[in-house]
DNA sequence: GCCCAAGATGGTAGCGCTACCAATTCAGAT
DNA sequence: ATCTGAATTGGTAGCGCTACCATCTTGGGC
């Protein structure tokens, strides 16, 4: 009965199983072995057991690009964020995958760094693929992107930040009340000449910049001297650098307040090497609250971001979203979390 | 409208338009767009202008599915790396992207946790869909893994390390060598009592251990009480508490080895913490050279590792490979650079 | 003028899977 | 008995592309 089978097949098959041979030798049709891939609980326990031993038997594994064709559907989602370099992203990159396990998802990433152009060609690359969902960083696609997110035809996520008009999802936190909070505390603990450093610049930072200058204002200290910035990338080295620059514009500084954790170590580093005590000369705070703030000494005051729960979070709505669930609230504010420590530490603030 | 055309198409056409419009509005078969796309020197210049512009003219993208289910080879290079948390392994992946610009391939990714089960489980998923080429991290693959890259049919490039028996391509550099550079660095500085601090112990971690094991041996200097480790994550906090426990152990320590920087700059913490001067009172070395390493205060010396070039390399032999060269060294070994900095300055290691 | 190689182009048959129906069975309702 | 609907299973026609040939030029060597 395969003679004319094999005299057919030979010719271009990748020599691999497929579908209709675990199909032939569990004796069933090939959409049942389909079935009982992508959908056990509609095929029989007795079918499915032979079609199990058929396809353990035979070493088959599914050919996910056929699968993708005939569905018009790829098991992918794809992941867009703006650095790697940027170990906050790295985290969420993980709470995405960690989110993963067990499910036959898989996880497309591309890197932007940080440029709307190259988002904009990753989002149409990706949208080619037909992919299952979409994550993506931040609130500010450029209109050719955001309508192409919009008619994507899959779930989309956009992650790290929150705002009032979502493509289809959002989880992150408000970086402005971010900036906010931190600068709120060195204020509390008496600082007044507070300065901020900020590098790279993207509009994350910015809106954390927003937040420190709306407290500022409030507390009538806000001096645009005490603000250092570069569009640079964000670095420890960077860190120091800005460091000097601001201290040589406003040698009052009574504090710092970091735009990320990176900047902040910088600065520890570069007040040890001046010799100027943290806090008791100067206040320090970062953004983030990598793992390392908490040893550092003296430990760093930051704000704790959910990174690894932004990504575990984005892929559970991807999920809901695919088994049809609309979320009732589609943008999720996850929070952060003002972590106090030795370097805005209050005993010291009197000396100024 | 076309009434008959609707009935057929409409059922479960994507919608998008596919390579036979492009090719009904060119005027041409549906085999010239596709050679035009994939290799455009096989098309005269006439029709490739009237292709492309009906490309345009249509907003067409390739189904990239579709092509790999026909051609048999997705457009696709997997990676998988041990970990995301580890800095390290961003910066290899920057590499990799970083290669990859201009080309059509796509990056899929994959973390394995340091799990050699998980690593499988992985390579089995990636092989299902014929990728253009395979990246893995280290050397040390389960037999069942490695049979499966060998027959893996396209090119496969181990990295992070350099040895013997390579699947197919290698590239990265010894880290037993790379162990035993900056133990011999220590020695050279007059150290004696030099312990080592090693957290994950991934087989790198291991070789790193063995190659201060072995200069110290030769220098008649082994003490297996110098050497701590532990199996648990790598981090800063971690490096604070293995420096715990080998000071209690050894308190005559007057330098330390550390498999990694993330464990150096937690010694250096903690070090601070407890008023020990570094290097003064005990030499501390780093391995892979974080960016922050020198800028840190004091700096600290470190074992500079090619991450990025890794990476870059990697893709750069994928690519070769896929264009038919075999490269006449399929391992590629990039070394390492022994950064001297303050934590090590010799001047300072006499007091003991 | 003829032949053959090389280059350009196209027709068609799949690649391996799933959507869309249709067919079958069987329990429970009428 | 007959009907109805749910549950289970299968046949078949694509999904959109490329490999494999076939065909049709063109140009140069003899």
């Amino acid at each position: 009965m395969d003679t004319a089978d094999v005299k057919n097949r030979a010719r271009r098959s990748s020599g691999r199983p497929t579908l209709a041979d675990v199909a032939s030798r569990a004796g069933v049709g090939t959409i049942t072995v389909s079935r009982a891939l992508r959908d056990p609980e509609r095929v029989s326990v007795d079918l499915r057991t032979r079609i199990f031993a058929a396809i353990d038997a035979l070493g088959y594994v599914l050919n996910p690009n056929a699968s993708a064709l005939a569905s018009a559907r790829a098991d992918v989602i794809g992941v867009l964020v703006p650095s790697l370099t940027n170990n906050v992203f790295a985290e969420v990159l993980r709470g995405i995958h960690d989110g993963l396990r067990d499910s036959r998802l898989q996880i497309q990433f591309g890197n932007t760094h940080y440029s709307e152009e190259e988002e904009e060609r990753l989002v149409r690359m990706f949208l080619s693929q037909h992919p299952s969902g979409l994550i993506v960083s931040g609130i500010d696609q450029t209109p050719a992107t955001r309508a192409l997110l919009e008619k994507a035809g899959c779930p989309v996520v956009q992650i790290m930040e929150v705002g009032p008009d979502p493509v289809d999802m959002m989880v992150g936190f408000s970086h402005f009340e971010g900036g906010r909070t931190v600068t709120q505390h060195l204020l509390d603990a008496g600082c007044r000449r507070i300065g901020f450093l900020g590098a790279r610049m993207d509009p994350r930072s910015h809106r954390r910049l927003s937040g420190y200058r709306s407290v500022m204002e409030a507390a009538d200290c806000f001096d645009l001297s005490l603000v250092t910035t570069t569009t640079l990338p964000s670095s420890v080295s960077m860190g120091g650098e800005l460091f000097k620059t601001a201290f040589a514009k406003t040698p009052d500084l009574d504090a710092l307040v970091c735009n990320n954790d990176d900047l902040a170590m910088g600065v520890l580093f570069a007040c040890h090497r001046a010799g100027l005590d943290v806090p008791g000369r100067i206040s320090l705070a970062g953004f983030n609250d990598l793992e390392m703030m908490s040893v550092a000494f003296p430990s760093i005051t930051s704000i704790r971001t959910p990174r690894f729960e932004i990504g575990h979070q984005a892929i559970a709505m991807v999920q809901a979203a695919m088994s049809g669930e609309r979320p009732s609230e589609p943008v999720v504010d996850l929070g952060f979390e003002l972590k106090v420590r030795e370097s805005t530490s209050r005993a010291n603030t009197q000396n100024i």
